[in-house]
DNA sequence: CCACACCGGCCTCAAGGTCGA
DNA sequence: ATCGACCTTGAGGCCGGTGTG
C-alpha cells in the first residue's frame, strides 16, 4: 500500500482511507489512488487491517458434514443472511471427527473472527472443551440441547420423533424399529427418546428397538440388512436422520423388499434426492430457512453489543406423510405372528 | 503472549518459540509456557504470526457448490492431503455466482493464504478477472479447460461424453437429448461437444439435440418434463452433471415414464443417493480421488517452490453401465416412427 | 492531508548462562 | 579450568495496515 500511495503522490493514510471506503478524502484523490491501485495489481490485506483495528467481518462456520444436505441448506440460509448485514463466512469441515472438528475451532478462533457459528460432531465434549472461555459471540445448533451454555438453535427433535412414530403406530405398525447414527449426538439421542415416548405411551414397549448405525451410510447399510434379514423383521423403520435414510434405502432394495407393502420407511429429514424416488418417502421436515434466520439473528444480536443470557431457541419440525409409510401387510410370510390381532387396518392402497 | 511470558517466567522470545511449536526449548520450560497460557486461557493470533513472517498454512478454496456431491468429495480428498502435509483449507462457497465468486476469490486472497485452489462458475472470465497477477501458487479444476493459463486438472469429459453417447447409440438409441446445465461451463461444453461428436460419427446429426435447462434441478426438472411430454419424445437422456440428473429423474418420475422401458438415462456423474434407485443409474464416473490428489500434488510442489510452466493434468473418466439404460422400445406410440429399422437390436432384458 | 504511534506476534542479534566432556 | 554446544534473554525493527492529532 505504501506503493500505491508513492505512485499515486499521497500519504499512506491517505490512501489507506480510500481503500478502505471512509470518508474524508477528495475525488481527485480517490481517484488517483484507485487508478494507481489498479495499475500495481494491489491487493489490500485484511490480515494487517483486522489486526490492526481489531475488528473482523468474517463469522467463522464450523460443519460436521458436508455430505448432510440438511446442513448444506442451513450452510446456505445463514450465510445468504450474514452477507446481507455485511458479514462473511469462514467455513470449516470436521468431517464428523471430534478431533478434526477441535481443530477446526482453534484454527477459527485462532483468525480472529468476528463471530462463530458451530454444529457440533458427536461427543460435544471437545467442542465445549475447546470454546470455553471463548470470548467470541457464538451460537450453537442443532447438535445440542437446552442445557447447554450458549445460545443455541434446535429443533424439536424428541416431539417430532414422537409424532412421527405416532404416525406409524397408527397406521397399525407394532414391531417398529429406530435406526440412528449415534447416541451421543445430542439430537439423535432426543429423537431416540422421542420414539421410546411414542411406543411406551402406545403398549408397544416390548417391540421398542433403537439399533445404533454409525456415522457413514455404509454402516446403515450394514445394520438395515442385518435387521431386515432377521425371521421376525420390522414392519415399519424410522430413521433418525439422512445419512442412515440412505442406508436404509439401499439395504431395502437389496433386500429386494418394495416400499411401503414389504416393510414401510419413515425418515428424519428429507433430502433434495428423495423427490426422485418411487414411492415419496414420508420424512419429517424441520424448518430449515426459520432455522438458519434463528441462528444469525441470535449472532447478529450478539455482534451488536446486545449481550444477554444465553438464549435458547426450539423450532417445530413438521411430518410430511408421503407414500413411503402405509399399513403394514398381514401374515405376508411364516415369520409374521401378528395376523389375527384385533387393530383394524385399512387395505393396502395400490401404488 | 507477553503475559503468559510474564506468567511463566520467560522472555517473549522463548513463549513465542514455544507457542509456534519451534525447536531450541528445554521441556521444562516448554512446560511451563503451555501450563500459563492454558490458564489464562491464551490464543495465539495467527492473522499477526502470519502478517509478520508472511507465511501461511491456510489454502484457499472456492467451491462453486456445495449441493454437487462431486464437489464435495473432490473437497473432502483435498483437505485429507492437505492436512497431512499441514496445511488447512479455508472454504469459500460461490452459489454457482459469478458475482458471488469473485467476491469470494478477493476474500480469500486477501487473507494471504499460501496457495489456492478453485473451481469456477460458468463465466469464468469473472474468475480470471481476479485471479490476474495473483502471486500464489493456483490450481484449477474441473471446470477448465487445457488453454487455461495456470495449472489445471480436470477430466476429460469430451471423450467421456462421446463414450456415453456411444454406449446409448450402440443400444439402438437415435433420438437421443443431451441435458446441460450450461454452455459456458466449459467442462459442460465439452460434455455436449462430446457428445455431438459421437451423433455427427454415427450419422446421426439429425437426431442431435442439447437441452440448456440451468443450474438448478428446479430448471433440469421443467426442462425434461417439456421433452418428456413432445409428441416424439427422445428414448434416450444423457444428463451433463449431477444437479441435471436429479431434476430429469424426477421429471420421469413425474411423466410416469418407467427406466428404462420408456426412455434411458445416462448421468454424467454419479452420486451417493443413485446408489438406492431401481433401477440402478448407468453413468460417467469420474475419478475423484484420483482428481484430488493431482490437485494437491500441484499445489504442494508450488507450494515448495518449485514453479514452473502452467501444467494440465486431464483425468479418464469410465463409463458405468447399470440399467437405466438399454435398448429402446420398439413402436410404443403412434408417434414412433422408427420402428423397422434396420438396426438389430437386443431383445429387452427384464428387469 | 500528513506524521506517528500502534495492533500482536516474528525474527535477528549480541550477550550471557548452563552443562557435559 | 577450558571448550564447544545449546538454551535463554531483552531490545528493537518489522509485517501492512488503522486511527488520532
Amino acid at each position: 500500500m505504501k506503493d500505491v500511495a508513492n505512485a499515486a503522490g499521497v500519504s499512506l493514510g491517505t490512501a489507506s482511507k480510500v481503500m478502505a471506503g471512509a470518508q474524508g478524502v477528495s475525488p481527485a484523490r480517490r481517484q488517483q489512488v484507485w487508478d494507481a491501485a489498479r495499475q500495481l495489481g494491489y491487493r489490500r490485506n485484511s490480515l494487517a487491517a483486522e489486526l490492526r483495528s481489531s475488528r473482523s467481518t468474517s463469522i467463522g462456520f464450523v460443519v460436521p458434514d458436508l455430505t448432510n444436505s440438511f446442513f448444506i441448506e442451513l450452510l446456505c440460509v445463514v450465510e445468504d443472511q450474514a452477507l446481507a448485514s455485511g458479514y462473511r463466512l469462514l467455513l470449516a469441515h470436521a468431517q464428523e471427527d471430534p478431533e478434526r472438528e477441535a481443530e477446526r475451532i482453534r484454527f477459527v478462533l485462532s483468525r480472529q473472527v468476528a463471530g462463530m457459528i458451530i454444529i457440533p460432531c458427536h461427543g460435544y465434549d471437545h467442542a465445549i472443551e475447546e470454546l470455553r472461555e471463548c470470548d467470541v459471540p457464538l451460537v450453537m445448533a442443532d447438535r445440542v440441547d437446552n442445557s447447554f451454555p450458549a445460545n443455541t438453535v434446535t429443533t424439536d427433535s424428541r416431539r417430532a420423533a414422537s409424532d412421527g412414530t405416532d404416525h406409524l403406530i397408527a397406521l397399525g405398525h407394532e414391531r417398529i424399529t429406530f435406526i440412528v447414527n449415534a447416541l451421543d449426538l445430542v439430537n439423535s439421542r432426543e429423537r431416540a427418546d422421542g420414539y421410546l415416548d411414542a411406543m411406551k405411551r402406545a403398549g408397544l414397549a416390548r417391540h421398542a428397538r433403537v439399533v445404533v448405525c454409525g456415522m457413514t451410510d455404509t454402516e446403515s447399510h450394514a445394520a438395515t440388512l442385518g435387521l431386515l434379514s432377521e425371521r421376525e423383521r420390522p414392519t415399519a423403520l424410522f430413521t433418525g436422520a439422512n445419512v442412515a435414510t440412505l442406508g436404509a434405502l439401499r439395504a431395502i432394495r437389496d433386500a429386494e423388499l418394495r416400499l411401503p407393502d414389504d416393510v414401510s420407511l419413515l425418515s428424519f429429514d428429507g433430502a433434495p434426492w428423495m423427490s426422485v424416488l418411487h414411492p415419496r418417502i414420508s420424512s419429517i421436515h424441520q424448518p430449515v430457512e426459520a432455522v438458519g434466520r434463528a441462528i444469525w439473528q441470535l449472532l447478529h444480536k450478539q455482534l451488536q453489543g446486545e449481550s444477554s443470557e444465553p438464549v435458547h431457541l426450539r423450532m417445530k419440525a413438521d411430518l410430511r406423510v408421503r407414500e413411503s409409510t402405509a399399513p403394514p401387510h398381514k401374515a405376508t410370510g411364516a415369520a409374521q405372528q401378528n395376523a389375527g390381532r384385533t387393530r383394524k387396518r385399512a387395505a393396502l392402497a395400490d401404488r
